[in-house]
Formats: structure tokens, sequence, C-alpha cells
DNA sequence: ACTAAATCCGAACGAACGTTCGAATGGGTT
DNA sequence: AACCCATTCGAACGTTCGTTCGGATTTAGT
């Protein structure tokens, strides 16, 4: 079984050029795959039949799984572009800011302008977080552990730079949690955009982060 | 049709002098509610079947509905009766203590102990926040709301205490997002208890939002 | 022991589920 | 024209879903 790349088909990806960037299949394809995220925001992962998708989609039933194999997959595409857009994003906005302060200011920056750009991508990607299983899980599982180490890496290097002392587990965590617990609650009606709402955020997190015990010298 | 006592019968409640202090019904009831939760937990409201908590409970699918009408009020008495128990044990614990730090110190605390005495049900609370549907809902929502307030207005008066300036929306439903985040991720072979977990999030939260800049004299 | 109510269950209901299959389209190249 | 291959679909598959019903069984008061 393929693991990756499309399904259904040997692909032909002919000489093409053309003003579209990627062959028709893949166009539809992610076509289907906005869709699907806001039918699986409305009702969950679950909670959505192929036949809301196929209504969503405008296409048949039995269409649909001429570009993907099953549902699951359906969700795994979802989750794996989504997070693989938010890392390559914030690898290149980190390039050439060396203070971890501001490292982790662009790492909130950055988490939550694509939340608030794509609010259904958001919870799906926070709420079917373990939706997925075995084969599925641990590929999308691989990419999240990488964010989440950059972000350990950020929080460990303001610790030992500023001598402070505190578990950087919880806090990064917790700082997760901020970040994640959004897409219960936010109403772009009434709430603050991406850019306010990464300072406040950052703000609470860091101050609260930088103003921990100091370490004593031999780092106990 | 009731709204909130048991359904399917009148109900004696006779009499009793017994050890027990509830009804053979309501006590079969709450072991349900228990294996219920469990099973929610696992697989998620959506996607646990009846037979799932009929296998559970140990008892047969049609036995069940002589204790709830629906899957859907299943989930409703247990969402309704952890809420409930959190903003009861609050309160009490608020009584007498009157400076705001401490107050949301005893609020974080609070929160956490029932959450980690109770992984399960953190999970189906924190998960399945918007599964229920228009009147089980809005009942839910209402106790949600009150306990909002509850965070909100502790918040406001350390506020006006020390002439910060925040908003305190998005600090209050950050601090929500810290702790609810935690069902994801808290492993109780490796994280702290709820004692220092509480300490280390309220540390953050607190230096967070105490070195919030000092609002003006005129307020703004 | 008798009885009535409370409790429980086997079997079935229609509906909805994810997925499959063979045939019908469509457009592009000969 | 004929062909090919990508794309789409109607119809159906077998399974599982939440719920119901009538009757069996257990419990508790007399």
């Amino acid at each position: 079984m393929a693991s990756l790349s499309t399904v259904g088909r040997v692909s032909s990806r002919r000489h093409r050029a053309l003003p579209q960037p990627a062959t028709r299949f893949d166009r539809r394809l992610s076509e289907i795959l906005i869709h699907a995220t806001n039918v699986f925001c409305e009702k969950g992962y679950e909670g959505a039949s192929m036949r809301d998708l196929s209504r969503a989609s405008g296409m048949s039933l039995a269409g649909l799984y001429y570009y993907f194999e099953s549902k699951e997959r359906l969700l795994f595409l979802i989750q794996k572009h989504a997070f693989t857009t938010i890392v390559q994003r914030l690898k290149a906005r980190l390039q050439g800011v060396s203070e971890p302060e501001q490292q982790i200011r662009i790492f909130v920056l950055n988490h939550l302008e694509y939340f608030l750009a794509n609010p259904a991508s958001m919870k799906v990607l926070s709420h079917e977080a373990d939706a997925l299983k075995n084969g599925f899980a641990s590929e999308v599982t691989a990419i999240k552990r990488e964010y989440y180490r950059i972000c350990v890496g950020l929080l460990d290097d303001l610790k030992s730079e500023l001598g402070l002392q505190f578990t950087t587990r919880i806090a990064v965590l917790s700082l997760f949690g901020m970040m994640n617990w959004i897409y219960t609650w936010h109403n772009p009606r009434v709430d603050a955009d991406a850019e306010q709402l990464a300072r406040e955020m950052s703000d609470i997190f860091l101050s609260g982060v930088m103003h921990a015990p100091k370490a004593r010298k031999d780092g106990r």
C-alpha cells in the first residue's frame, strides 16, 4: 500500500506548461479536503458521515473514493497537510532570529496566525488529535513531536540564558493548552486578531516563565 | 417530559434507614455512569456505541434504557454531575479567603484536583464539551457559564486591587486552556500530582498577569 | 408464601453507516 | 472516427447503529 502519495491510479503527471500549478487530480483533491475540513469541524470526525462529505463537496458518495481510500485517510491528509505547513512556516520565520524571547513570540504568532486564518482546520487539528489509528497516527505524531521539540528547544534556550528554574515540559504544554484551546471560544466578531492575541498570550506566558525563581549556580 | 429527575418510573423513595444513602436505582445508575464515562473517554461520545456501554457495565442493551432514555441523556448526566461537583467544591473552598491571588490559586487547585482524580471524567468534560444539543446543552452551558464567571470575578478583583491592565476574557480563557488541555498529555506515572501542577500553572499564570502594564490613574 | 412493583433481558425494528462494483461519462490524443 | 484513460455515478453490499417491546426474573413489603 502506498504510504503517502495519491491513491487509485498510477498518476501520469504529464508535461504541463499550464497556468495551474498542480495536476487536476491534486486540485480536485484539495477542494475536497477543504469541504471535508468544514464538515469534520461542524460534526466531528466520528459524527460526520461519508454522505455528509458527499453533500458538502457536491460529489457522489462513490466518486469520493476515487480520491482517497478511506474516511480515515482523509482525516490523515488534512492533519498532515496542516501540520506540515505550520512547521514549515515556523522554520522560515525563525531564520535569523537569535533571542529566545523573540523566538517564542514568533512561535506563538505563527501558531495563532495559522489557526485564526483556518478556523475549521484549527478545530480538526485540536479536537481530532487522536482519532487516527496505528500507521496514520504515527506519521502525524512524528510531525507533532518535531513541532513540540522545537518549542522545548526555544524554552530551554530562554531558561539557560536567564538562569531560570521551571519544568520545561509543563511550561510548554501549558502554552500549547492556551493556544490550542482557542478553538473552543474564539469568535472573530468579538475577539482580537491573531497579532494582538499572540501578544497577550506571549506576555502572560513569558512574564510567567521569566519570573520563575532563579536557579542556583550549581544548576539545582 | 421530566427535565432532570430520573426516568421511566414514578419513583418511590421510601422510608429507608439503611446503610446505603441513596436508593438502589440511584446507586445502580451511578455505577453505569462510571462505566459510561470510561467508555466515552476511550472511544469518544460518537465513537462509543450503546453495545460498548452494555459490555462495559455488564448489563444488557435493553436493560440500560431502564435507567436513561437516550445515549445523549447519559452524557448529559455525566457532565452535569461533574460540573456541579466542581462548582460546589470550589464555592466551599473559597469561603473565608479574601485575597484575590490566593483565591485564584484555589481555583486552579480545585480544578486540577478534580481532573487528576477523575481522568476519564476530565476527558469527557473537555473533549465532548459541545456534543450535546439544545435542551441538554443549555443546561450544562448554564453551569459552565457560572463557573467561568466566578473565575472572571476573581481575576477582576486582582486586576483592580493591583491596578493592572489586561483583557480579562483572554486571560481567563488562557487559564482554562492551560488547565483543560491537560487531558491530552497528563501521564500520572511521569507528571507531577495536582498540587505541584497547580502551583506551577498558577505561578506562570499569576506572574504573567501581575506583570501586565499598570493601568493609568484614569483607568485607561 | 403471596403479590405487586422494580428491574432486567432476548429479539427485533428501521435507519444509517463505510465501502465496493460495474457501468456510464468526459475530454484529449490519434 | 475510434480510442484511451481519467473521472464520476447509481445501486447495492453487509454491518452496526440507537431504540423499542413484551415478557421473564428479582426484590421488597405484607
